[in-house]
DNA sequence: TCAAATCATTCGTTAAAAACGAAGCATCAC
DNA sequence: GTGATGCTTCGTTTTTAACGAATGATTTGA
């Protein structure tokens, strides 16, 4: 690395970039135009390539710009949202239940959750699709009560954040009628089939590899996604061959159960930010719910 | 805003954090003690609240602390990520089509889009789901080729991003056989129903908001989620009524059509960054698909 | 149990940067 | 052309960050 990066200048380039000058934005933070002028400049010779076209005597945004520009405003937005959130840490109820999950979650498993939630008592239930670290994120700064997720939480060093397993489903490997005939000599048969998968940030998609490595077979794959309904319905659609967890609510019409790859779960995990929840429907689900197909 | 957050002040606090204590962050920084407790000070005084507990000679992260480190994480790994981009912004030419797709998009569409490209040429495909922000940066970036979004790009006062109507599907309610009786008399008859919603960052939800205000009609949300695969699972589980397009693929054994929505729309656009793209079957696709139920 | 070591903090000083004001030099509007 | 606008350069001042030496508190281990 050259040099760190200066926030500083960063900011100042997004606010160059917002006001559509340096003589607009030097009004607006009451600073100097030398001053954000220098600033710029020390910025561009850092990232090592020019932010803006000086074209006459106007700024125009560069390629690199824009991308600079699109970075700086999801930083500081990510550093109001802190200040934000740390100033009202108040942990006022919510009036509903707040549910974080992951994409790769089986869609089956939130339905069964969103229903035993509304069993425990009749509530409106949030769900936010997300990437793990938003999540968490989320979920520290109380924003949600509860993530739901396909791997045992990155964080599981970290202290004051407890989870919980309620289910490790088996998985099978299904695919439309034209290919019955896999079913025949399973496992090896799926030597150089397509596939559809999960996307390698998953630990399913892991275990995948390591089981197919194991049995010497090779897979092509055809599509990635996080995203489960996606991969049912793209293996419907015959696009490839799609491993899921048996509680995936798979319609023995479309899709065939090939057959079942010995000694891979899925484990799927409750992770709540506290051992007392302040949600008490959160707080019954992390007692008592587990899920078993 | 007492000041501004000073963001190498969060850099340190965040070195702390994660060296474990002043000592270890200021000899891998390679800077005094005395400097990086007197930054630490001041970033607390700025947030208002203690981020570390001080336990005799020990720093132990307060809950103030783990937020704001979860947040500071993030903010440097974007920084880290941005100058990665702009280091190596030779768009070297993928392997394969990279797509990017929000949840709110109906799963249908996506199916159709990677079917569409595995025509055109035999290719592996990644789809990469997140919010509409995520996406962007990405696209901007060149990690992805294509946008596939509901909503007709905030970005759209922007140049150097091109979007293209590839549908505009009706707006039908669909629910589980026990709420068959409402097709009479729809769409009065779905005053006062438990509903499952997208969340209202969509056009969508905000498009049926319109629609029964304007009818008249009381809804009640039980859940809300960006994912309309999951609202699908949920309709068909019978916890409420759920708005699809006519894309979504619904069986008609697990869901009843109730009616459509006048005049509501779900519009799917395809977007990218350039009107000349390197990737032959993203610009194949960018320049003739249309979806058409 | 009593040094020695470790770690955070305080204080005064020095070094680096950020900010300023006065000019310069283009371009645009009239 | 002439004045206004907007970015840049230069030298100076002010603010901020970093340093080194020293203090106090706590743990290690001899």
């Amino acid at each position: 690395m050259t040099q760190w990066l200066n926030y500083h200048h960063l900011f100042y380039f997004q606010a160059i970039a917002t006001e559509g000058g340096i003589a607009r934005a030097a009004e607006k933070l009451r600073i100097g135009q030398p001053t954000l002028s220098s600033q710029l400049k020390q910025l561009e010779a850092m990232v090592g390539k020019p932010l803006f076209e000086r074209r006459n005597r106007k700024l125009l945004l560069t390629e690199a710009g824009r991308a600079t520009l699109d970075y700086a405003n999801e930083i500081f937005r990510l550093g109001d949202e802190m200040l934000e959130v740390l100033k009202d840490q108040t942990p006022e109820g919510q009036p509903h239940l707040q549910i974080g999950a992951l994409d790769s979650v089986p869609k089956g498993v939130i339905l069964s959750i969103v229903m035993a939630a509304y069993k425990i008592s009749p509530c409106a239930v949030s769900i936010l699709e997300g990437k793990g670290d938003e999540l968490f994120r989320e979920l520290r700064a109380h924003k949600i009560d509860l993530i739901v997720s396909n791997y045992p939480s990155q964080a599981l060093e970290e202290a004051q954040v407890f989870s919980k397993s309620i289910a490790k489903l088996p998985v099978s490997v299904y695919g439309s009628k034209k290919y019955v005939d896999l079913k025949r000599s399973f496992p090896k048969s799926l030597n150089g089939k397509p596939f559809v998968f999960p996307t390698s940030h998953s630990k399913l998609r892991h275990d995948l590899n390591h089981y197919f490595k194991l049995h010497g077979i090779q897979t092509v794959p055809i599509a990635e996604t996080q995203d489960t309904s996606l991969q049912k319905l793209l293996a419907e659609h015959g696009v490839g061959l799609a491993p899921f967890s048996e509680v995936e609510g798979v319609k023995e019409q479309s899709l065939i159960r090939l057959g079942q790859l010995e000694d891979v779960f899925e484990e799927i995990w409750l992770i709540s930010a506290h051992r007392k929840l302040e949600n008490q429907i959160a707080a019954k689900l992390m007692k008592s719910f587990s899920l078993r197909c």
